[in-house]
DNA sequence: TCTGGGGTCCTAGGACCC
DNA sequence: TCTGGGGTCCTAGGACCC
């Protein structure tokens, strides 16, 4: 018996446009037709320009303080990044989607992929497309963009031709291969999703410079020559879906609180001090998502931009007897490291903690050596994060201390408007 | 003065074993 | 002195993503 071909799969790929900044727009009309940006943390570099501001010219990544003049002059709108808005405003994006399409992943903070394989309440997937838009726009007055294609990638460079074409509007259905010929010849490979500035410089040297000239590529050869990632991305060009949409969101294999110190750190107490921040927001995540972790590393290093005195940067890692995330037992190991590697001398531009070999907290107790943490424990924790989350900071481990030199700058943060009630925005 | 942070996956190479 | 071949497991580092 013939095989029936398989359905084709459908997907969909909802990216906000100029997330970070759009947020900070939606609760500043007056800023509507005024450039912004939004810094990083510490105020570092450039991490968001709304349109305006990417007609100036601004470049995505420049350290803020080499472009003050050019801000100032051209009276662009400086924010900090205000994570808090974004997230919030992040969930509810997602919310809405989750709303309106059966099959959701939540890709990043202001992307989402949806599979539309086989609905049928619609036979147009761009009308479809522009219902999403038009939909968020109400609900939320933030703009996106919608891409869509037989394979995750191509939903992905579909949206990508949806924001930089304005004649498709916001959204590109690229399920015809004809239409899809078009785009990827006009699409630079280094657009493509998986294609890095690495792998672009290796493929322009074999003569692919184009999404389509990567397409025609031989997926075994790529595969040969690359990784096998690569030669899935070839399939994925070609309308063969390779990657399913992951709905359910797994726990994280490692977690990472680090950070750039607002002003260099040459004091054992402010690195405690720092350290003992970070480990504290690492193990509340982990927490969160009911896991324990057997391994913990701690690094420090000075600035690698300091031109006058030699980078020195070190790290250290050590693994738990018995998995833990209480913050108690994971700052004693974490000050032991920091002992290990301490020196005095070096100008400490940042310092991180990364929690890892994670394992969840139920069925632990099939393991011999791994005993489950004690329920008082436990309880203690839980109760230290319910504390926090009403109010953030308000129960801490001594040694965090209440602040410091090194703490973040922040200098042009925007009010937390929709997940703090002492900070609603006033109508007037 | 001032240059982000947090993830994932793959691969190469060493240690170790038979 | 000479000194196989293959497997697994682990880790570090590099590439990518947002």
């Amino acid at each position: 018996m013939a095989k029936l071909p398989l359905p084709e799969r459908r997907f969909a790929l909802v990216d906000c446009n100029n997330f970070y900044a759009s947020c900070e727009k939606l609760f500043r009309p007056d800023l509507k037709h005024r450039p912004l940006v939004v810094l990083s943390n510490n105020d570092g570099c450039i991490i968001a320009r709304c349109a305006l501001a990417k007609q100036l010219a601004i470049p995505m990544g420049a350290p803020f303080h080499q472009l003050k003049a050019l801000l100032k002059q051209q009276q662009v709108a400086v924010f900090s990044s205000n994570y808090a808005l974004y997230g919030d405003l992040s969930s509810r994006v997602m919310q809405t989607l989750e709303q309106l399409a059966p099959k959701v992943e939540i890709y990043s903070i202001d992307e989402a992929f949806l599979e539309l394989s086989g609905l049928d309440f619609c036979q147009n997937l761009s009308d479809f497309g522009q219902h999403i838009r038009t939909t968020i726009k109400q609900q939320l007055g933030l703009p996106v963009c919608v891409g869509i294609g037989p394979s995750k990638t191509l939903a992905k460079l579909a949206n990508y031709a949806a924001k930089k074409y304005p004649q498709f509007e916001g959204v590109l259905d690229l399920s015809e291969p004809h239409k899809r010929l078009h785009i990827l010849a006009r699409t630079p490979v280094q657009e493509v999703w998986g294609v890095g500035r690495k792998l672009a410089e290796h493929l322009h040297a074999m003569k692919i410079e184009t999404a389509l000239q990567l397409a025609r590529a031989c997926p075994q050869q790529i595969r040969k020559k690359f990784s096998v990632v690569l030669a899935r991305t070839v399939n994925e060009l070609n309308g063969l879906a390779c990657l399913a949409l992951d709905e359910v969101q797994e726990p994280k294999q490692q977690i990472i609180s680090s950070r750039s110190f607002g002003q260099r750190v040459t004091d054992k107490g402010a690195m405690q001090q720092a350290i003992s921040l970070y480990l504290s927001r690492a193990a509340e995540k982990l927490r969160a998502q009911q896991s324990l972790a057997r391994r913990l590393s701690l690094f420090i290093r000075s600035s690698r931009f300091e031109q006058k005195t030699p980078f020195f940067g070190d790290q250290a890692c050590l693994e738990l007897t018995t998995p833990s995330n209480d913050s108690r037992v994971l700052q004693q190991a974490v000050m032991q490291l920091l002992d290990k590697i301490w020196r005095q001398g070096p100008a400490y531009a940042k310092a991180g903690v990364v929690l890892s070999d994670l394992c969840a907290i139920q069925g632990l107790q099939s393991q011999l050596f791994a005993p489950p943490p004690s329920e008082r424990s436990q309880r203690l924790m839980a109760t230290i994060d319910q504390l926090n989350q009403k109010h953030r900071g308000s129960v801490f481990i001594a040694r965090q201390g209440k602040d410091g030199d090194w703490q973040m700058q922040q200098k042009f943060l925007s009010p937390a408007y929709t997940t703090r009630w002492d900070q609603l925005p006033e109508v007037r």
